[in-house]
DNA sequence: GCCAGAGTGATGGGGAGTGT
DNA sequence: ACACTCCCCATCACTCTGGC
């Protein structure tokens, strides 16, 4: 156990071996909702014999489900729907046990509408090398690589001489990583390539010894070191989408670095202490392995699952396509686009499209947090698709009437905030302002514009004349630096209750049971960052 | 031990998508 | 319009299995 870089160091010339990391990219981005939709898919399988026949169905289902292009299968003995059972082992949603395939209860949760990013995020953050997957036959990573690799980058991430990576970087994680204690290396090498203020035509000078260290046993040209160096990159790159679908680090706005995401600290550094504590794994109990990976929450989840209803194959492929909706559009009552696509689209019939998706509805928003995290932190870019997913999570999942106003351009000099919220019971409104930005901190020019423009002009906007106004709200991807003070200082000035809350806490919000909306409004006016806690 | 057929999934590439 | 990025997939080199 001393001696693992000596161990490393032995099998450093074995080619039987690969010395770097790898992962399925049957597709990259695995955002929870798109998870979920293949399982389900799968689940409308007779997974009890996993033959090619049932195979190619799968393929098929997922082509005319949208999921996969238009191709017809040319080769009888495709391995592509295997890439995608592989996959979905690897994350542990899946184990085999001879022919047949089983959910595990990570798999289950997402099919169940549980806390799908939860459950991705738990997935990504214990997943390690060696595994079932990294001994598999056409993997081989080394045995004696341990790593964790998704936790081994986020600690790099925050890191005080990192603070991000960029996919290039990303590559020397995934050659050099074969240990916690290779921090240091990977650090090194981090730092130099950045000095020389290097880009990916110089990557290769920063590789020791490319032959040996970026060998894999199925490479076809082994002494091709650029096109070798290709396939290290293409795997950073699968990493990275990877990561960045579990929402625990984004991309910053406008640039190719990679952050990490501040609102899952907890669980992050949870993760950190744990960084080397594995799951045990012998080469020929993959089953026990990937079932011990798949068991996320077993404490919980102590009963037995009954029996889904298997949808027949129509059904099949609505409630997968309904999950990529979900996924990217926060749907109100009645999901009335949903329904005209189905129908006109690809000919369903609108009592049978009802009758699958809803049950479904009301626990959708689960599977739009994700999308929501990823709008809250996108610039420019996404900066109106945030203020009206906003606007809407309040008007129907908060109860609380809110108007966009962020285009209603005003004649004259300034402008109007982004949203105007009002409570007719209360004769009150509020102004709301969305800020698409990862680290939000009540700049001065923001501040001198609320005072300045939205607090007099509201009243002209005529939706709220005859209200007063009850507080002021920031709503941002995340929060930082002064912005606390800066509430305070805003309120004393103005005579308004000022407070900010983030993307994920708004969301979670919007999920607590029960919640009356007048108790939210008033939680709204406490002149603080808001933490989901403030709102029990 | 040898052979043939079945199983496997990384590899490399076509091409869609995106940014400038 | 062009360059670049990167998604997704079918092929195919290799391994395993079982019959003799």
């Amino acid at each position: 156990m001393h001696s693992i870089q000596l161990t490393l160091h032995a099998s450093e010339s074995n080619p039987k071996f690969r010395r770097s990391w790898m992962f399925p990219r049957a597709i990259r981005k695995i955002y929870p909702w798109k998870l979920a939709q293949i399982c389900q898919i799968l689940n409308q399988m007779a997974l009890n014999n996993w033959s090619q026949d049932i195979q190619n169905e799968f393929s098929r289902l997922l082509t005319a489900g949208n999921l996969k292009g238009q191709n017809d299968i040319r080769d009888p003995k495709s391995g592509g729907a295997r890439t995608y059972i592989s996959q979905l082992e690897s994350i542990g949603l899946l184990y085999r046990n001879k022919k047949e395939l089983f959910f595990t209860l990570a798999g289950k949760s997402l099919i169940d509408f549980e806390t799908p990013l939860k459950v991705l995020q738990h997935q990504l953050l214990n997943y390690q090398y060696p595994s079932t997957y990294s001994n598999g036959r056409n993997v081989r990573i080394d045995p004696d690589i341990r790593i964790k690799p998704f936790v081994f980058v986020l600690k790099l991430l925050k890191h005080a001489s990192i603070k991000y990576l960029t996919v290039d970087e990303i590559t020397f994680c995934v050659v050099y990583g074969h240990n916690s204690g290779c921090e240091d290396l990977i650090i090194g090498k981090v730092l130099d390539f950045r000095k020389g203020n290097s880009s990916r035509s110089d990557l290769l000078n920063f590789i020791d010894n490319p032959l040996e260290d970026l060998s894999t046993p199925k490479a076809t040209q082994k002494d091709n070191a650029k096109k070798l160096l290709v396939e290290a990159i293409n795997v950073a790159n699968t990493f990275k989408n990877y990561l960045i679908s579990s929402s625990l680090a984004y991309e910053e706005a406008g640039t190719k670095n990679i952050i990490i995401s501040e609102e899952f600290t907890d669980v992050i550094d949870d993760s950190i202490l744990n960084i080397n504590n594995f799951i045990p794994y012998t080469p020929g109990f993959d089953e026990k392995f990937t079932r011990a990976y798949g068991s996320w929450n077993k404490k919980k989840d102590t009963t037995t699952n009954s029996e889904r209803k298997k949808l027949n194959k129509g059904e099949a492929i609505i409630s997968s396509q309904f999950f990529e909706y979900i996924g990217n559009v926060l749907i109100t009552e009645s999901a009335e686009d949903f329904i005209s696509k189905m129908t006109k689209d690809f000919g369903f019939n609108r009592d049978l499209v009802l009758d699958v998706i809803t049950p479904l509805i009301p626990k959708s928003l689960t599977f739009f947090e994700s999308k929501y995290l990823e709008l809250s932190k996108g610039g420019v870019a996404t900066a109106r698709d945030f203020e009206l997913a906003t606007a809407e999570l309040f008007r129907t999942r908060l109860g609380i009437d809110a108007t966009h106003t962020g285009s209603i351009h005003k004649k004259g000099v300034g402008g109007y905030s982004d949203i105007i919220l009002s409570n007719e019971s209360l004769g009150e409104c509020a102004i709301a302002d969305t800020k698409a930005s990862s680290y939000y901190t009540l700049p001065s020019t923001d501040y001198a514009k609320m005072i300045s423009n939205y607090i007099p002009n509201y009243k002209q906007l005529g939706l709220a004349s005859d209200h007063t106004l009850g507080f002021i709200l920031y709503v941002a991807g995340g929060l930082g630096g002064e912005i606390q003070s800066k509430l305070l200082t805003l309120y004393k000035e103005s005579g308004f209750p000022a407070s900010a809350i983030n993307a994920k806490t708004l969301i979670e919000v919007a999920q607590i049971r029960d919640l009356k909306k007048d108790h939210i409004w008033e939680k709204l006016k406490t002149n603080k960052v808001l933490k989901t806690s403030d709102f029990h």
